[in-house]
Parts: structure tokens; C-alpha cells; sequence
DNA sequence: GGTATGACCGTGAACGTTCACGGCATCTCC
DNA sequence: GGAGATGCCGTGAACGTTCACGGTCATACC
């Protein structure tokens, strides 16, 4: 029998309870190392460790005798044990998905995952929906080297969040360093909607806006495309535009509230896709023929566009050339052994994706 | 100066490589510890964590001194050193993203999130779209403590590449310790789908089924749904049934070859709501009219099926208790801590979904 | 002046694994 | 029968953190 400790108890966080500690807690199990699978087998680590990985010098029955020990025990080798001796070049990506509610955050995904595993990287995701952006960040900031993603909050809580780790933001202007950014010229995307749809011979232009689009403020603010918008369509079209919520449903109902508003207006500039689709659905219940009473222009360019009738004229968001920016840009740092670097931007422009719709 | 080591170079893999060693790698770089920041700051490392965890007992000064340390150096804390000394209570699980084509997967993928948020899991994604599934298994191995997916390997290679840990295959039967099963009464979906078709007065129905459904196979073979479909369809619409390519394209060539070659028939069936999808807007192209000439019936449940004109009628698989079921799962097995339990198995029935295509 | 208190900082140990060795048999070959 | 090769196994060290202590001052208090 062993005696106590020789100087006041420094037991350690896995060591046994003494009785009658911990009484309300339940008593954290013990973790079964490699040593106790080795103990079992009469063998030693390293033996252990020749047949849970098979790398030769080691007899046969002795490899039998110790993985039988495992499962009996129910050893699981420990994940950072190991990564921590190893050191291997992960080259890992965290994506950060917005929403899965919303098919451009997820075709981007797919994207992504396409030319990431092309060029060697690997992706892990997780999304900002459910579980806010610090929490998530934090999450996977052991497990990457690199963050991409629409990130809501503001530079400062992300820099906190993210560990140290660089990220790359989509659609949002960078300016500290460690933090790199993919934009899109969505005054552009809007100068030429708006133009496409004058030369369609729209005259009174509606538009879209989202109530909530990626904004960290609850309140509403209106975006940057209601800003272009109202910046550049002008002439009888000014001021007519209406709030929804960033959904299909939200979109039908700002149509409607659109068409009952301003009877004589001849097309709309929806936020997005998604609520553009919802607008032209709408248009079927309400008898309103499109695009030949009003057409209809989106903004993303989701393949989903080409699944209703008619099909979605839209601003088209090249996902292709955003993602191969993006990763242009972890390359980059990855050559750079992910060290601070000063900020990098990259933009991409929109361009009009002519469907039915308009 | 130092001189040469006491014994034949014991060199690890962070040391300086030797002038003329390791001629043709880049040489890896050593990496920033905590050490190098506690000597740069000229503090102990203790010091050090406690700067950049703040977690008090450091002066202010001494504590932003550190923190330039770090920035200057780089310094980046071991994700694995850190885990490996705490030990704390993940509870990740890694979801497999089949495809992020189909978006039954990504509304899975949405459900998942919001539901394992719910119950205090993290997840973090792979795609198994473009990897193969054994690596990014094997990628994630080290960072989840079950995985969660529609896998397509066999037990064997899901066994061999999951590192011991359990596996929640969804939509497939399990039959060996550490995996267990969510599935889904495919029988029963397609035996309401036919009736309710019937009921509908089809009398000839076709069905459409994919080329690859998650099968390992590189050649087609019928899926369930086709065994299921020939088996209870019976009189005169035996043998109806056209393989195409699991889109929405290769719906629609299906339906048009379907109806070419069954001028007569009043039903399909689809493979999934995508393809079926597919068949509604070839119907368009054909000037056939849904469902007052054909019903279109999908397969899945999808949202997507609203967006569509006539809206799509289909059988709808609970998505939200197929993740319910299997984090019940994922729970039984954190309260075992992880360890190798005889399979669980869970089913859940679709039903139908009325819309307009039937 | 002695003692308690508090603010701040440093040192050994531990987490669980793999790496680089060294060692001991046994076999082979001339 | 010695030298080398080969098969198999074990031991110290290292990976990079945090924990549980033990210090050292300066200040406060009686």
C-alpha cells in the first residue's frame, strides 16, 4: 500500500477524488492513457503506440494483445497529445457560413470547398446563425490558420475573438492589418441594374431592402445597395423603396406593399435573390404579370434563379472569382507562415445576369 | 558560446536545421512559443499567460509590455498545449456535408446547427463532395468526438477511418458496434407517395431515379426507392422508370425521356425533390401541364419546392426530427463518454406533402 | 518593530503522446 | 566463432501550455 503524498496534497485535475470531495460534482473520469493500455498489455508505450498507428517492428500477436487491451479499456489516443508532438503543416481554413437559410452563403460554401481542396487547403466550417461570431470564431481558432467568412461584428471585437488568427472578410472593407478583405463593387452591381432596367423602358423603379443583412445593429439601418440606389436612380424613382425581411416571404410582402404604394411603378430592384424571388412569386397571386407590367431584378445570381418561372434576371455576384480571391489571399498568407501582414484587398464586380425576369 | 551537443546530434524537428541539411525542403520554421515572448518581455512565462489570458495578479504595465511582445513576435498559443493541459469538455461533433449541390444536405446541415446549438454541441463541417470521405474523416478526427453523416464507404473503410470514433450514419442501417443509425422509412414514403398518386387518379406513373445517390458504386445501381417503387407500383405502370443524373437537369431530360416513351402516363415519381424539380420546369419546355396532364411528385421536402410554379408536391422527410434523433444519439453517447456502445438505431416516417404539382 | 495583508511574479510539475535512440536477443554468413 | 544484420522492445526527452504552489517585496496595522 502506497502512503500519503510527503508535502500537502497537490493532487492534480485528473488524479483520484479523495472521499468525500467533490460531492456535488460528478466525479470527472479518469482518462485511459496510453500508459494504462500499455500497463494492461505488459508492454510499454512505445509498443502501444507501434500498433495503434502501424509502423512495423513489432510482432504480430504483441500488436493482437495491445489493440485487444484498447478496445477493452476503450482507449481514445488524445487528439492534442498527439497534434502537439507532431506538428504537421495543417494549411487548415475556418469558413464562417452566415446563414444556411440563405443558398448564396451555402453555394459559396460549396465553392469554397471546390477550389480549397483544389489548391491543398483544408475547411472546416461553422455557422454564425445559431451561435454568434465570437463564440464560433473562438471555437475553431484552434483548429485553423486561417478565417473566412461575413463577419458582422465590428474590427475590434473580431480581433479580439479571432486569437490571433488572420482572416479574410467577404464583402467588407479591411483596414487593420491581420484583417484582409474580398469586396464586391456593389455600386456598380446597382449603376448597372439600374441601367438594364431603363433600357428594358422602365421608368418608375422600386426597390428592396433587407431589414437585417449581416448588420450587427438590431436596429434598422438601410445598406449600402438602398444607399447606391438611392444615390443613382434619380428622377421619379426616388424614394421608392420598402423594408422586408431577408426571406422569400419578406420579399413577396415588400412587393406587394411596393405595387399597392406606387401603382404606376415598372420594375424592382430586390436586396437580394431570395427576396426577389419571393417579389415574383408574389406577382402570380397578385395578377401582375411579369416582367411585361414589372420586371423584376435580383442581386447574388443563385442558381435558384433559374428554378422559378420566369426565371430571375439578377446582378450576378462572380462566387468563382470572390472565393479564388479569398484564397489568392490565404495563400498568400500561408507563405507569409501567417504572420501579421498588412492588410490586402481584392474586388470583384458584379454583372447582369439577363434572365426572364426583366 | 555553446559548444556541439554531448552526444550524436539528438536534434528535434523544431531545431535549426544544419547548414547544407535538408537541401531541397523549405526549412520549417520554429515556431513562436511562449517562451520566446516571456524572454523578449523579460518576464517568466507564467507572467505571460496570465497577460494573455487575463486572468489578473499582473500589473498593467507588465501586462501590455507582454502584449506587444507577442504582437511583435507573432506569437501564436498552441491550440494543443492549451487542450492538452485543461481538458475541457468539448462535445464537438462533425457533420459531412454530402454535397452542397443538393440542398437537402445544406437544409440539413441549417437544422443540425440550430439544434446541436440547442443542446450545447459545437459542429464543425467537412464536405465529402470533394474530399474523400476517409480524409476528411480522418481530417476531423482529431477535433470532433462523433461524427455525424450520410457516408458512403462501407462499414470496413468508415471503421478504419474514423479513428474509433462512434459514427451517427444518417439514412443507413448499422449493424456494428460504434456506429449506430438514424433511417428513414424510405418504403413507407414511397408507399404514400403511389396511393396518394393513385388516389389522385393517376394510373400510369413513371418514376425517375438517380444514376448516384450517395453509392459508392461508380456504376448505376437501382436505389432503394426504385426497389421500393417497382415493388409496390404494380399494374399497368410496371417498368416505367428512367435513370437520370441527380440534378435538376438531369430530372428534366428524364422527363422528357419519360414521356416520350410513355405518351400516355399521368405520375411520376421522382428520385428527389431536385430532380422533380427538374421535371416541373421541363414540363414547362414541353407544354405539358402540371398536374392537370402529369402529377409530379418529389422526394425530400425540400423549401426549394415553394420557389417552383406549380409548387411541388412531394414526400417530405422531417429533417428536424431526423437531427433530433440523431443528437439523441450523439447525448446517449456523451453520457457513456464516447465509448464503444452497441448500435442505436432510430427511423423516422415521412409523409406526404401537398402542394400544387399533384 | 513585528506581523499580517496584498500585489505581483517565478518555478517545478503535469497533461498524453511520439521521436530518437539504445539494447538485447536471434539469425546469417564466411 | 566473430562480425554483422535483423527483429523486437523499452527509456529519456521533447512538444507548449497551464496549474499549484512558493516566493519577494511594499504597505498597513497594532
Amino acid at each position: 500500500m502506497t502512503c500519503g503524498p510527503p508535502f500537502p496534497s497537490r493532487r492534480r485535475l485528473g488524479a483520484r477524488p479523495m472521499p468525500g470531495e467533490r460531492p456535488y460534482h460528478q466525479a470527472m473520469a479518469k482518462r485511459v492513457t496510453i500508459n494504462d493500455v500499455a500497463q494492461a498489455a505488459g508492454v510499454s508505450r512505445q509498443t502501444v503506440t507501434r500498433a495503434i498507428n502501424d509502423m512495423g517492428e513489432i510482432n504480430e500477436q504483441t500488436k493482437q494483445r495491445v489493440l485487444e487491451a484498447c478496445q477493452k479499456l476503450g482507449y481514445r489516443p488524445s487528439r492534442f497529445a498527439r497534434n502537439l508532438v507532431v506538428r504537421k503543416k495543417t494549411r487548415a481554413m475556418g469558413y464562417l457560413v452566415a446563414s444556411f437559410r440563405n443558398p448564396y452563403f451555402t453555394e459559396i460554401a460549396g465553392d469554397l470547398l471546390n477550389a480549397a481542396a483544389e489548391r491543398g487547403w483544408h475547411v472546416v466550417m461553422a455557422s454564425t446563425e445559431t451561435e454568434d461570431e465570437p463564440n464560433a470564431l473562438d471555437m475553431l481558432s484552434g483548429q485553423v490558420d486561417v478565417f473566412i467568412g461575413h463577419f458582422v461584428q465590428n474590427d475590434d471585437a473580431l480581433a479580439r475573438a479571432s486569437g490571433g488568427i488572420p482572416l479574410v472578410m467577404l464583402e467588407r472593407p479591411s483596414s487593420r492589418p491581420g484583417m484582409h478583405s474580398v469586396e464586391v463593387d456593389i455600386r456598380e452591381g446597382v449603376r448597372e441594374a439600374i441601367q438594364a432596367l431603363r433600357t428594358k423602358g422602365a421608368r418608375r423603379i422600386g426597390m428592396i431592402d433587407s431589414s437585417y443583412s449581416l448588420r450587427a445593429s438590431p436596429t434598422y439601418e438601410p445598406s449600402p445597395r438602398r444607399g447606391y440606389f438611392e444615390e443613382l436612380v434619380g428622377g421619379e424613382s426616388t424614394g421608392m423603396v420598402v423594408v422586408g425581411e431577408e426571406s422569400m416571404a419578406g420579399g413577396g410582402r415588400a412587393f406587394a406593399e411596393l405595387v399597392a404604394t406606387y401603382p404606376d411603378m415598372d420594375a424592382v430592384l430586390a436586396f437580394n435573390d431570395l427576396m426577389a424571388i419571393g417579389a415574383v412569386q408574389a406577382s402570380h397571386a397578385l395578377g401582375i404579370e411579369v416582367p411585361r407590367q414589372v420586371k423584376i431584378c435580383g442581386f447574388d445570381g443563385l442558381t435558384l434563379g433559374e428554378a422559378v418561372h420566369p426565371t430571375l434576371t439578377t446582378v450576378s455576384i462572380d462566387r468563382h472569382a470572390l472565393v479564388s480571391s479569398a484564397l489568392d489571399i490565404a495563400d498568400a498568407l500561408a507563405a507569409a507562415d501567417f504572420g501579421v501582414l498588412p492588410p490586402m484587398r481584392r474586388t470583384v464586380r458584379p454583372h447582369m445576369l439577363w434572365r426572364e425576369s426583366a
